[in-house]
This record gives C-alpha cells, structure tokens and sequence, in this order.
DNA sequence: CCCAGAATAT
DNA sequence: GATATTCTGG
C-alpha cells in the first residue's frame, strides 16, 4: 500500500481523509466505512507501539555503492526489472539460470534510459565484437553481486551518446575501449571474429554489429543505392571486412529493412499525436520544435542538418498519412510475393524514403557527414 | 547450385 | 529485440 509511500502519520490522515468522504455513503458502504474505520485504529496503534518499523524509506540497502568512483547519488532509480539476459556475444558462456532478481544491483551508471522513441533502431546496435572475453571491464563487481554480463548484444541498448562518450570510465558491459566512435581507427582488420572453430553444427557465434560495422553497412549501403536495391554479397563486398558473412550481412539487412519502413505503427492515440522527432520538409528531415527544444544546444535550426549526426542513422519518418484507415492489417501483407523493388501500385507505399536520390555521396568521407544520406533510415 | 528475401528459431 | 537458420522460389 501507499504506507510504504508516505509514512503512517500520513498515512493514517489520509485514510481518515477517505473515511470522511466514504461516510457521506454510509448508507451505502458500511463495509468501507468500517474497514476504514478499522485500518485507521490498526495504524493508529502501531504508530503508538512501534514507531519505526514501518518507517518508510524502503531503500534500506542501496549500500553497495560502486566504491568509490563517482559520488551521484544512486537513490532515484533502482533498476527495475534488470534482466541480464542472454550474453550471446563475446563468450558464449550463455546459460544463466538461476536469477537473482531481486536485489538491485547498483551499477546503473550506464542506465540512461534516456528516450527510445522509435526511430533509432540502430540504437541498439552494440559497440564492438564479440571475440574479446578480456574485459573485466570497468563495472565495478559487487561483489555479492555478479551481474551477467550481456556480452554484446544482450539487450542492453547502449546509447552511444555523441558527447559524453568520451570519458566515462564506467562503461557497461561492451563498450570496449577500443572502437569508441573513433572514426577509422580499427578499419578493416581489428574487428571480426576469426571464427573459432566451432566443430559440430554449433550455432554460429552471435555476430555483434559494432558502430563501425554499420557504419560500413551503411556506407556500402550507400553505394548501391539504398538497402532496397543493395543485396547482401554486394554489402558484404563492399564492406571489406574479413569474416563476415552473407548471411550476417542479409540478416542485418532484413533488420534494417524493417526497421526502416515502419518505424512504429504504434499508438495514435486521438488526443496526443505524439510530435515527431522529425518532420519532412520538403524533402529534408527536420527536428521538430518540441525535439529541438530539448536538443537545442547544437545548432539551433538549421533546417537541411538532418539527424544528428551523433545517431548515424535518421529517423525515418515515415508519415502517417493516413488514408483512408488502413484498418484491420497493413501490417501483414503476405499477399504479393515478390515484385522486387520497382513497380509500386498506389496500394501502399507510405512514403518511401527516398533512396535512388541518395547515391551522391562521395564514398571515400565516410565519417562527417555521412548521415545525410542515409535515406532515411 | 547460388542467391535473395521472408519466415522462423534461438 | 537482435541474430541465426531455415524455407521458398528465382
């Protein structure tokens, strides 16, 4: 109950509060009126008898500070349901079964929970690949505590912040060192999973995408004129990196294709549209006021930046432009096999993004701006 | 048989 | 949800 919330003095004003407004209805809800009547003698009593117990707070042991280290506060959040899942990437360890949920770990330095609109499925692309288990990484270990690690991929989103990657010693789980946004840098060597051999029909390793690697995704993308047109052996090609495969290569496709088309059909609800991150102009995304009212700092407007260039990836927008309710599905469209990207019937075909325009791009500066072109992904 | 893309599986 | 693998069909 809200005891826990507010203390009992309070919370017995409160209830007398309620019994005030239930007595109106006596009539109609002795029951109430009694249990209420009753919560409050019980509350009263124990309030005499055993002040604290209750006491509140709750937070009893949020103790395990991370050591030293960083002197923030840690109360206010509390890592809910913080479930390390799967730690596929980096070493197969995998299976992690008993789960010590309750318990808060404390680690939340890399919670930022910060949005999640739609738009960055790329946001959840982690940082670096697999092979190295060398970690041990910066988070602290509680030492009662040890959480999973999520390897790569394992769910953890890991916002890569434009800024503050920088320092940040407390990374999560991935984030090695390396990587770090640090443009060129690894290039084509240093990553990849020389692919242990893994004799038997054992599951591939978890192949981790690593900024890098979509960038050159991405990059390669470009080149063949969006990913509708692009095809996983040409990706592969162009992205020049040693051990990745076709499939990887077209699962990662298939990710983003989806990603890209329908961002979130989710709630519209009547009354709040939610304001897009983005709005189209003309044909050049924009950053709504509402969003660049958060993100004000850089660049005021600016109307032709398109998406930070942090994220890489520009938010799709794929707009609503409802017509004429698509009812009932839309979302599944098993129906035509395979027209292959060209002759679209006015059937759907929201917004496409604008891909045969993109080309442009000179391949060889793939760090700044680079963003740009992506057609809207 | 190779390949791409969709559908499933993990 | 992100990848991997399997299923279809060209």
């Amino acid at each position: 109950m809200q005891r826990l919330k507010m203390g009992f003095p309070d919370y017995i004003q409160a209830l007398e509060e309620e019994r005030r407004k239930i007595q109106v209805f006596c009539k109609e809800l002795p029951l109430s009126l009694e249990l209420v009547t009753q919560a409050i003698e019980a509350c009263r009593q124990q309030l005499s008898g055993t002040t604290s117990e209750y006491n509140l707070n709750g937070q009893s042991e949020c103790s395990e500070r991370t050591t030293s280290s960083e002197g923030p506060v840690l109360e206010e959040f509390i890592p809910i349901k913080k479930r390390a899942s799967s730690s596929p990437c980096c070493d197969e360890d995998d299976e992690d079964n008993e789960q010590h949920s309750l318990r808060q770990r404390v680690l939340n330095e890399n919670n930022k929970n910060s949005d999640k609109r739609k738009s960055d499925w790329l946001r959840s692309v982690q940082l670096w690949n697999p092979d190295p288990p060398a970690e041990e990484d910066a988070t602290r270990k509680v030492p009662g505590i040890e959480l999973k690690r999520s390897g790569c991929g394992g769910g953890a989103f890991q916002p890569f912040h434009k800024e503050e990657k920088a320092a940040k010693a407390t990374e999560s789980s991935c984030k090695a060192p390396s990587l770090t946004l640090v443009a060129a840098a690894s290039s084509s060597a240093g990553e990849l999973t020389p692919e242990k051999n893994q004799s038997e029909g054992q599951r591939k390793q978890r192949r981790c995408w690593s900024q890098d690697l979509h960038k050159r995704f991405l990059h390669a993308l470009q080149q063949l004129g969006g990913a509708d047109s692009a095809t996983p052996k040409q990706i592969r090609e162009l992205m020049n990196v040693d051990g990745l495969t076709n499939d990887e290569v077209k699962s990662h496709l298939q990710k983003y294709r989806l990603h890209t088309r329908r961002p979130s059909p989710l709630v519209h609800n009547s009354s709040s549209q939610q304001a897009a991150p983005f709005v189209l102009v003309g044909n050049i995304f924009v950053q709504s006021p509402e969003y660049a009212a958060v993100a004000t700092s850089t660049a005021s407007r600016e109307v032709n930046t398109v998406p930070a260039p942090a994220g890489v990836y520009a938010p799709v927008a794929t707009h609503p432009t409802p017509v004429s309710q698509p009812s009932a599905d839309s979302i599944k469209k098993p129906q035509f096999k395979k027209f292959k990207h060209s002759e679209h019937s006015n059937s759907d075909e929201r917004a496409h993004h604008s891909e045969g325009a993109v080309h442009s791009n000179s391949p060889t500066s793939s760090s700044s701006t680079h963003t740009s072109a992506s057609p809207g992904y």
